[in-house]
DNA sequence: GCCTTAACTGGCCGGCCGGTCGATAAATTA
DNA sequence: TAATTTATCGACCGGCCGGCCAGTTAAGGC
C-alpha cells in the first residue's frame, strides 16, 4: 500500500466507490442520495461529481469493476483441460462459491434483471461460447445427452445456483430463525449436482451403480 | 360490466392500478413520479393519494393484486389428484406457461429480489408445504429419488423457469434479431423437462428405454 | 328537495436531491 | 521557488416530486 497522503485521489475514489456499493446495493441506487454516498466515504459530495462526473456514471463504474472480478472467477474456470464432465461439475462448484462468499454478487445479478441495461455483454457472451464448446465436446465424447442445446444445459445450470442465492433470505424469513441454513445450503448444491446430472427420477440398482463410477459427488472443496 | 357513471370511484381505482402497475414495472417504482401515473390513468395526481394514501401503498397494493392471481393459478396446480411425476411434469408447464403468458410476472418476481420485502409470504409457504408433500408421495412410491430434499426439488424447477424469462431479453441482445427466440423457448423447455427428470448424463440404451415409458415429454398445451 | 358523504380538482408548498461554482490548499512541474 | 494543476471543500441553485389543502361537484340516504 502507498503511504497516506493528505490528498490522496486513489484512495478518494476507493473510498468513494466502496461506500456508494454498499449503498447502492443495499437499498438500490435511486433510493441513496449522493450526499449520503459521501458521508459515508469521508469526503463531500462534490468530490463525487469531481471524479465521475454524475451518479449514473459511479454506478456504471461500479457495476464495471465488480463484473471484471466475476468475469475473471468464469474465465479461470472454463480454461481448465479437464472433461467435459469434471468441468461442469467443478464450474457448477466454483459458481455456487463465488456467490456464496459475496453477497454483493448476488445484489448485482438481481439488479441487472431489473435494469435490462448490461454494459458488459460482450464478455458475457464469450464465456457462453467457450462453455457451449465444452459441452459439445462432452456431447461427441458421449458423456452428455446428444438431444440437448448445450445453451439449455448452461442456463439450467447457471439458474439453478443464483436462485438459490437469490430466494436465500426470503427462504429464511419462512423457515424461521431457528433452521440450520448453512446445512441446508450445502444439502442444496449436492442436490442440484445430483438433478443436474442425474434428474430426479429413481433409477434402477444396476443404473444407479453406473453412474456411481461418474464423478457425481466429489469431495472437493473450497 | 358496470354502466359509466361520472363518478366512478372503482374504475378510478382500477385505472390508476393498471397504469401504475404499467410504469412501475417497465421503468421501476422510484424511476416514476406520481403526475405521470395519473397522466396516463386519466386523473389527477391527488386522486392517487385520495384512494391509496401513498405513492407506496399504491406500490404494495400492486404487487399484492398481482400475486395473489399468481398464487390462484400455483394453487390450482397443486390441487389435481394425479401422480407425483405427473403433477411434477405438468406443474412445470404450467409455471412455464404463466410466465410466458404474462411479462409482467417476470418483472414481479425480479422486483422481489431486490426489494426484499415480502407482502405475502404466507402464501407461498403453503404452496410450498403442498409440494413438499406431493414430491414426498411420490419418493414413498420409490417414484422420485429418495436422497433428494424435496425443497431441493422444488426450488430446482422453479430456477430453471423463471430464469430464462429473466435472462430473456439479455439473451436477445446476445443473440442479435434474426434467432427464432420462440423456438428456442420451447427447446429451452423440453430440455429442462429432460434435466430435471433425468439429468444431463448420457445413459445407455436399456436405462433410456425405461424412462422413455415416464411421462417425460407431454403433448399438453396450454 | 335537502344534507351528508365522498369523489374529484387545481394549486401550492416544503423538502430533497443532483449538480455547479468559486475558493483554497496540496501536489506537481519547471 | 514560481507556476500550474488538481484534489477538496462549503455554499448554493434550480427543478422535481410527494403530499396537502381548500374548494367544487356529483351520488345517495332521508
Amino acid at each position: 500500500m502507498t503511504t497516506r497522503r493528505r490528498r490522496d485521489p486513489e484512495a478518494t475514489r476507493a473510498a468513494i466507490l466502496d461506500a456508494a456499493e454498499d449503498l447502492f446495493l443495499a437499498h438500490g441506487p435511486s433510493e441513496v442520495p449522493t450526499s449520503r454516498i459521501a458521508k459515508l466515504a469521508g469526503v463531500t459530495k462534490s468530490l463525487i461529481h469531481h471524479h465521475f462526473g454524475s451518479k449514473e456514471e459511479l454506478w456504471n463504474e461500479i457495476k464495471q469493476r465488480h463484473f471484471e472480478q466475476y468475469f475473471k472467477v468464469q474465465k479461470e474456470m472454463l480454461n481448465s483441460d479437464e472433461g467435459p464432465l469434471e468441468l461442469l461439475h467443478r464450474s457448477i462448484m466454483a459458481y455456487f462459491r463465488f456467490l456464496q462468499q459475496d453477497e454483493r454478487s448476488v445484489s448485482f445479478m438481481s439488479w441487472r434483471f431489473v435494469e435490462g441495461d448490461e454494459p458488459c455483454l460482450a464478455e458475457e457472451n464469450e464465456l457462453f461460447e467457450v462453455g457451449i464448446q465444452r459441452i459439445l465436446e462432452g456431447q461427441e465424447q458421449g458423456l452428455i445427452r446428444r438431444d440437448l442445446n448445450p445453451l439449455s444445459i448452461i442456463k439450467a445450470f447457471l439458474a439453478m445456483v443464483l436462485q438459490w442465492f437469490q430466494t436465500k433470505k426470503l427462504l429464511c424469513d419462512m423457515l424461521g430463525e431457528e433452521t440450520d441454513i448453512e446445512a441446508m445450503e450445502e444439502k442444496y448444491l449436492q442436490d442440484i449436482l445430483t438433478i443436474f446430472f442425474d434428474g430426479v427420477r429413481e433409477r434402477s440398482s444396476t443404473e444407479a451403480a453406473a453412474s456411481e463410477a461418474a464423478p457425481a459427488a466429489g469431495g472437493a472443496e473450497a
